[in-house]
DNA sequence: CCCTAAAGCAACGATACGTTGCGTTTAGTA
DNA sequence: TACTAAACGCAACGTATCGTTGCTTTAGGG
């Protein structure tokens, strides 16, 4: 092999068995309670393995964000900004209620302050989502439903956000229903 | 003394040190780089002091938290409904821009998953916040700023979920320039 | 089938954890 | 002012996890 990297077989056994373990310690006890030694005893993995592979518990945790960050999500084109727009939402629901939504935010809201590496990987992935997000607005705005001079980037923001400061500031519940009202509520007078 | 317990003096001393300890070492090295004997050190406190009066880490975050959530804010009543929000949303600029607030905010989301009184002590913190907010926008209502059938609650989510969702996921900027976009674009239509 | 990247294993000192026993300081009271 | 007990300081303890090292074993790819 050329560059001696050797990314298949057991080492990907042994990453994609490493990252998941790091999910399920997550939920176990949270990120303040991540153990390395408990990660490994997990993953089947010995612990060398991952200070040799990731150096320390913020590159792994970085790593485990890029890793969930992607995974592609479907960017929804049925011809209706309305439409659109729920089902974008309706997808940030399902995501903040899986394990790897919340720990994928729960890290970097946690870590990111201190981890350049981790902010700068949460910044590509929430350029990204964003992008999709404003992409569906810009259709919409082509076609007339939303007027020209609207903020597409802050609109997107204010979509989103309420459901993130529910899900992790004020720990109140999102669900679809909740989604639906901040999308009426905040297109309705706009249309 | 009847019950035997010593507020006064030196213990309120040794607590206000300890705390603000606390915030230091947060900015120093983030929620997980917290160590009990660095807390100490910092604070002019010896260890034993700490585990004796709060018992684990845990819970003195989540004292730091109440005591933080206990400060009161005053809720403006210019009698204008724009120039009272106006004035709530830069002070939650000021907040977040402050150690304190951000410790607060970040303490919250790290810990409260796992430590439910400290999940308490964040609801009454949350819903003491929002009643204030609400207040001002009924307020509003009475004065016909704002329709009889809006959704008081969901208004002051959307108006101040944007600010948290920049500072603590996607990490960007909060201004209070940011503030006042979000401000008129989420009111404007309404009026 | 070989070569070697990658993982396993075992042990290390260092650090922080959480706890205990005992002596000292200090606040509140009589 | 003197007394009492709450609160803190100090020192030491065993434990757990950290992060590292040297060496051996496994298994993927040419």
């Amino acid at each position: 092999m050329a560059d001696g990297s050797r990314p298949g077989g057991r080492s990907s056994r042994v990453r994609a068995a490493v990252l998941s373990a790091v999910v399920a310690e997550v939920q176990r006890a949270g990120f303040a309670g991540l153990s390395m030694e408990r990660i490994a005893g997990r993953a089947g993995v010995n612990k060398t393995t991952l200070y040799r592979r990731w150096g320390s518990r913020a590159e792994l945790i970085s790593d485990l964000v890029a890793e969930l960050a992607a995974r592609e999500i479907p960017v929804p084109d049925t011809g209706s900004l309305m439409e659109d727009l729920r089902a974008l939402m309706h997808g940030v629901v399902t995501a903040l209620a899986s394990l790897e939504g919340a720990a994928l935010v729960r890290g970097v809201v946690l870590e990111a302050e201190h981890a350049d590496d981790l902010r700068e990987a949460a910044a590509r992935f929430w350029s990204e989502r964003f992008a999709g997000a404003a992409a569906v607005v810009r259709r919409g705005m082509r076609r007339g439903e939303v007027s020209a001079d609207c903020d597409v980037d802050l609109l997107v923001e204010r979509l989103v956000a309420p459901m993130y400061l529910r899900r992790f500031v004020t720990q109140q519940p999102v669900d679809r229903a909740y989604a639906d009202r901040v999308l009426a509520a905040t297109m309705g007078p706009i249309t």
